[in-house]
DNA sequence: AGGAAATGCGACTAATCAGTCGTATTTCTA
DNA sequence: TAGAAATACGACTGATTAGTCGCATTTCCT
């Protein structure tokens, strides 16, 4: 029941000239600009424009509607964190669990870098998070996750190997989520992740 | 900078009649069903009275504005949820793993229950997060953890157990909601909740 | 009974916002 | 350089919303 976005997410067209390329950046750099300092509630189409430079007629030739923006913005954000986690977790050279921790820190940090615009972004959630484009990023995590852990516990049965990426990468996510959400020194962060990153070899030596 | 607050957001008056007390009531249930079938963006002071079968002035009397019922909800779940776990943290009876066990299994129940809600309920935080009455609700839980991992690990300093409280309530109320997300059977319940429940054990076992 | 206090009502206001459309300007192409 | 295509503009529309206020109705108290 919670609406459903009704029209596409994805961009309407794309810019050909060197001239609309820019303005699509100025209106995404606006957009995270808006939300980080007005919040969710705040973030409107008119204010992403006026603070872009740029006209709401224009930020409408590139986004079908509101929610594209954002869900653009997480979008970006998905594929960076994405590729992070995916180069630590497929870095062979280092044993499972260092990995899993290194991963940790790294997540944790980046969490903590751009907390402004993320809680924001969460806030405003409810406007693109049933979208298809959606689901199918966060698919992509989960069977990286699946890929580390089959070497992590070479001995477990799949049922358990996929509860444990589904624990590992949500308590991830939403730890890290809930930490940044406060203002945090680099040694908190530190601590912190070392603490979940103990938690999580302390389950996997378990299960091993 | 996410917009605080202006007003209060306890009662405006207390309904002394039991006219009054019973509308107040209608009100209340009239929100969670407003919440649960139309979602967070469509819960409107309008739709919410109508529902009640009162008028939308009748409420502000007691309601001094939409985020102040939003509150009171969470405000009576967290009640509700934090009595259910200090009772069973607290039941000395048996063995401090077990209560963890039986918490985590208690917790993700309840928050599967009522799913519909709670989900729509967190869509709305960003209306009531910051106000100073949510920040003394949240504080007693952590009251409780950590009296519960004074027992189970008595030989731990105050900072380890400081975040292993923190750890594991902020794994349990993030992943409860997570998993609470898509509708489950009984029997995933209970697999999941052992398997979060295995994660802290493991996790304590290694503290201890 | 009868006045006072409490409660209930809902039309109304002021504000906000997403998204459109006709027109003006710039760039491309031949 | 001229016409076509792409891009940019921003006033405007229709819809929604939170919250108020003057008045009507009910309950309480003596």
């Amino acid at each position: 029941m919670p609406d459903r976005p009704k029209a596409r997410i994805s961009a309407r067209k794309q810019p050909s000239q060197a001239r609309s390329r820019e303005l699509v950046s100025a209106i995404l750099e606006a957009a995270v600009q808006v939300l980080a300092t007005e919040g969710a509630p705040r973030f409107t189409t008119a204010r992403v424009a006026e603070r872009a430079g740029v006209s709401v007629g224009s930020l409408y030739q590139y986004f079908p509607n509101k929610a594209a923006i954002l869900f653009r913005l997480q979008s970006d954000e998905w594929q960076e964190t994405g590729a992070l986690m995916r180069a630590i977790l497929e870095d062979r050279a280092r044993p499972p669990q260092e990995r899993l921790r290194r991963l940790v820190h790294a997540f944790v940090r980046s969490e903590c870098e751009e907390a402004g615009m993320r809680g924001a972004l969460d806030d405003a959630a409810p406007l693109y998070r049933d979208a298809p484009e959606a689901r199918q990023a966060r698919a992509s995590v989960e069977r990286s996750a699946e890929a580390f852990l089959r070497e992590a516990l070479p001995r477990a049965d799949d049922a358990t190997r996929a509860l444990a990426a589904e624990l590992i990468t949500g308590a991830l996510a939403a730890l890290g989520k809930r930490f940044s959400e406060a203002p945090r020194t680099p040694a908190e962060v530190e601590v912190y992740s070392d603490a979940m990153a103990d938690m999580f070899c302390a389950y996997l030596d378990r299960l091993r």
